[in-house]
DNA sequence: AGTGATTTGTTCGTATGTATT
DNA sequence: GAATACATACGAACAAATCAC
């Protein structure tokens, strides 16, 4: 067994090896939690948490009285960590700045949000080193964030002010590739026609949506990356 | 308490709502497992249980002595699911076929192979309904998947093969935009230069890579959605 | 159709270890 | 070094699901 973090732990760890290198395939009905409890020396909730924890992650499926079978392989799934800028420029060395080109206050149009009531639009663009990496085009429902009307968003991109300001909210993000037209083309120094890679992204708070906001990268100066194992660590 | 899959399942959910619509804070202290044990006149394993699985979740931070504390909110992140392709058709009510148009086996180049090691070259063509959705170019070493020498691929697209030949890998993905040059316009019966989103992944099992493919799609007939919330059910 | 046995699911209470203040 | 609060493990009990007869 790897780790001394206990035994539990080395239980799943050792486990999740016999099924990750195909010694224990994917169907398969694993031993039951006292026949492990035996092989272990330990007690059934010390077996029964490391089954859980596998479970959970969904390298086995549990069934009463069945028993517990290797799961199979999930469809392919990415988790993708979408960076600050502040925070990606400053892992790369780079000098992150920010610049809102436009801020006014528009009734909503239809859509996401309900037609007519206040929006904070903002455009902005994001630079490393000077050089133009993104340009963003952002709504706000005031209503959400009252406080966003006094905001100057000079330290902060309004991205990083809005984290800081509405926690734990969920969101919608949309990866898409896209031609620029001659507006974005030119706030990011790049010809009409060139290839975008966008995000757009709508984040919700407690059921009211707070944000919309795309994101418009120049194709050769942004990609996103993801790892996906079912070894994640953690 | 919601739902009644159990005591701590519904201490667990409790939490997480007034962790979720900002009653407890970013930061601020929550009270100690004794004094949740209290509350809900339970044992402390249950309220353990409860607040491991909240910081599993990266809802909360534990620390021995100092307590537990409501997390920062998460970097951006948001869950992929790529799927496959005859299910997205599906899904979508559309035919789906493939259409294996190279198939050859080379030496390795340089990069993340070993130099000169056989490998499958692939060259695979997807449609929806007749019309080109995306163009594939997929290596695969035939030493980690020797039954591939024989597969023709015929009834399953080269992807859903390996998934079920090589379970329980690891990959990493990486998405990007790009213009299409010439022999992929062709393929995907676009103009030279119109926009591509584009999927890189690679795929390793028990330490070895597996296969490196590149996935691209009109950027106008496709794109990734991702849903990030930390009310993630299961 | 029903009964009993098997296996997992959840909780309880207790004990001990460990990191931090 | 002492107190605190989390971390992990043990053993026992019962509940719930479901398989086999």
């Amino acid at each position: 067994m790897t780790r001394d973090q206990g035994i539990a732990a080395a239980i799943h760890d050792e486990i999740e090896r016999l099924i990750l290198n195909g010694t224990w395939k994917p169907g398969q009905r694993i031993p039951t939690e006292l026949e492990l409890t035996a092989r272990y020396d330990c007690a059934r909730m010390t077996v029964h948490k490391a089954l859980a924890r596998l479970a959970e992650r969904g390298l086995i499926v549990r069934r009463r009285r069945a028993g517990s079978f290797v799961a199979a392989p999930p469809a392919e799934q990415a988790v993708l960590t979408i960076g600050d800028f502040a925070e990606e420029a400053a892992r790369t060395g780079q000098r992150y700045t920010h610049e809102i080109l436009l801020r006014s206050e528009i009734p909503a149009p239809a859509g996401d949000f309900t037609t007519g009531e206040p929006l904070l639009l903002l455009h902005c663009l994001h630079r490393f080193d000077a050089v133009p990496a993104a340009w963003e085009e952002r709504l706000i429902r005031i209503a959400a964030v009252p406080a966003v009307r006094t905001a100057r968003f000079e330290r902060e991109a309004p991205g990083t002010w809005l984290l800081r300001h509405v926690p734990w909210s969920q969101a919608e993000h949309e990866i898409s590739a896209a031609t620029a037209e001659a507006g974005v083309a030119r706030r990011l120094n790049l010809r009409r026609g060139a290839a975008l890679l966008c995000l757009r992204r709508r984040t919700w708070h407690g059921g009211g949506i707070v944000t919309d906001v795309r994101l418009s990268f120049p194709a050769e100066r942004h990609r996103f990356t993801a790892r996906f194992s079912a070894t994640t660590e953690k």
